[in-house]
DNA sequence: CTCAGTGCAAAAGCTTTGCATAATA
DNA sequence: TATTATGCAAAGCTTTTGCACTGAG
């Protein structure tokens, strides 16, 4: 973590209310370079390597205080534990694959259209869309 | 549970290669039936007024021996649980209001070209889909 | 008769919470 | 200084597992 990466991430804390501590400044840190989708407790033992004091109590309160500002989102993709990553301005798509469970993402442009026909069909306000697929990687249709 | 549902699920569990128990019958009726998606704990408590000695255990193995033979989905609604649902021929797609945490499916026909898209761009093998959107029904919306 | 399936209880994740202490504004 | 946040330990929930017993084929 460098220093100016520290100073944004305290000055986005302290912009949305937040006291910047240097818990949060470092797990919000992790996440933004976190590329793709780190768990709680992957989140957990970064963060150690920089600040061995801290909690996994604390990973998972700042982690639901960053959703709760919209900062960072929580994705379901397996069974039984969560992923974080940052929110991103245009909507993305993710690509799970079942043999090595590697996650990509992708952009799904008529994602917009989608949501305007379904929100017209329905009547419904739609706040956020989320286009899921599973499968196989090439690696791991080789492998089968 | 009717005697005529009872049957028709024994049946599709020996077609399964599965053996054909009371318990299991029951739960796959109850999700046949469940309109919606029924979490775990609500499966156990509906078998448990016909069935009263059937154990939260046989659910969740019962749950992932379904869902291994691809009759049953598991879906990753909210935070800290699983749904469960009758795995449908033509693929559908889920509408939850953020208000009141109602589902709703709907239809998505574009999807197989989405998929088809997907598969071309990344080389991969899809092997499901789903399309996800979160937001406000009629009905919060007025509250809101 | 044999082996798959069940019930019970205990364990195993992941996540949340109570409380005293520490740090921020 | 007045809160808000943290760390620790303990509890909470959902889900899984070991084992002896039961029931389906």
């Amino acid at each position: 973590m460098s220093i100016k990466s520290t100073e944004v991430n305290r000055k986005t804390l302290k912009a949305s209310g937040l006291r910047a501590t240097n818990q949060r400044a470092l797990v919000l840190d992790i996440i933004r370079h976190g590329e793709g989708h780190l768990d709680a407790d992957e989140v957990y033992r970064r963060a150690r390597t920089k600040q061995p004091t801290l909690s996994l109590s604390t990973v998972y309160r700042t982690l639901q205080a960053l959703k709760k500002l919209g900062l960072v989102e929580e994705l379901h993709f397996d069974e039984s534990h969560h992923h974080y990553e940052m929110k991103p301005f245009s909507e993305h798509h993710h690509l799970l694959c079942l043999g090595c469970g590697k996650v990509i993402e992708f952009q799904y442009p008529l994602a917009r259209h989608v949501k305007q026909n379904v929100a017209a069909a329905k009547d419904f306000e739609i706040v956020s869309t989320e286009v899921r697929m599973a499968g196989y990687c090439p690696e791991c249709q080789q492998k089968r």
